[in-house]
DNA sequence: ATCGATGGAGAACGCTCGTTCTCGATCCAC
DNA sequence: GTGGATCGAGAACGAGCGTTCTCCATCGAT
């Protein structure tokens, strides 16, 4: 056997395949980047990738959901490190702002994939629905936190300010967003 | 010459094709639906077709124009009928939960596009932004007309409504989005 | 040293796509 | 009635897709 294929190695390809796929996946869009250009890539054999994960649709599912658990991961960081529940919940559109700047930032993935894949992929679809649950609930255990009821109105606001952001280009909305929900919020 | 072409016949034919590849394009994604399907449903030849477009992305463009004025003629119609100027920047949002309630509502086209094609296609990028630039234009107008400054925030609420309804099905954020807009309107 | 299982590289497969071409049928001008 | 241009129906083309298979090099166990 030539390198007999480690717990640890499966990891170490797992985690190149993932960062492979998810830089591809998110700059041209899923269904315009083809296995081959994964492997390239990952540096990868098709073999070892479709070992890893039986199907693209798997390989979908699994970064989205890793990507979820990042996003998640450091939205939270960064609010909670603010004391005053009020200023987390502004703090929420000032991360939206630091991700807007990014360079290559072109819009929510998981908006993205829904508008590629939502009608042809039941699992994609899920994947979807999961995230913006997941942050959805995130977010209105803030404004929750914070006095104010409801939460959808500051959720709405997130949204529309990420899908404005990716279709535009422009950082601006989630200056707008955030000054909405000062007014919401009572300033 | 069998059945000479007349200028109607030509006018006929673009309105059936831009029908069926609507139909079909919005249910089931750009990508996913090839030019076949398009010739079947439209009952046009496909010789017919590619003198009408010369490529999928002209019919895609084509498509997403006339949607547009469609839809926003459909929108200003709506809130147009209202008198009061408040009234009709909240009926902005009474349209769309009608909307959203449609049979086969599978969010916005354009959006949708944008997931699809948007770092593929320049002109379909291009078609995406100017529809939500009007989109925005026309709100803003009806937002300053009722005295309120600034229109952003009623504009994302819009789109983050419609993203979400897209995303979950549930026409409810039509209302949650409404509720806002009522209360930064001051009521 | 040899065997046998395993892995890597990439060819191959079957399918679908957007687009073009072939070809026989059709109909008007003369 | 005949010629010739034009049309519809669908085959054909070349490319690309996701996925599988072939084949040889490699290495541990014996």
């Amino acid at each position: 056997m030539p390198a007999p294929i480690t717990e640890e190695q499966t990891r170490l390809d797992r985690t190149a395949l993932l960062d492979a796929a998810e830089g591809l996946f998110y700059a041209h869009g899923i269904q315009a980047v083809g296995m081959d250009r994964v492997r390239e890539a990952s540096g990868l054999p098709l073999k070892r990738i479709y070992r890893l994960f039986a199907t693209k649709e798997d390989l979908v599912v699994a970064m989205l959901r890793r990507r979820d658990r990042r996003w998640r991961e450091s939205l939270a960081a960064h609010v909670e490190s603010v004391q005053d529940p009020r200023g987390r919940v502004l703090a929420v559109f000032d991360w939206l702002a630091g991700w807007f700047a990014e360079p290559g930032f072109r819009g929510c993935a998981w908006i993205n994939a829904h508008g590629e894949l939502g009608s042809a992929s039941e699992p994609v679809l899920a994947e979807v629905r999961a995230h913006k649950q997941a942050f959805h609930d995130q977010l209105a255990a803030w404004v929750h936190a914070a006095g104010t009821q409801p939460a959808e109105p500051v959720y709405l606001l997130a949204e529309g300010a990420i899908v404005t952001a990716g279709i535009t280009g422009d950082p601006a909305p989630a200056r707008h967003a955030r000054a909405a929900v000062e007014r919401l919020l009572g300033g």
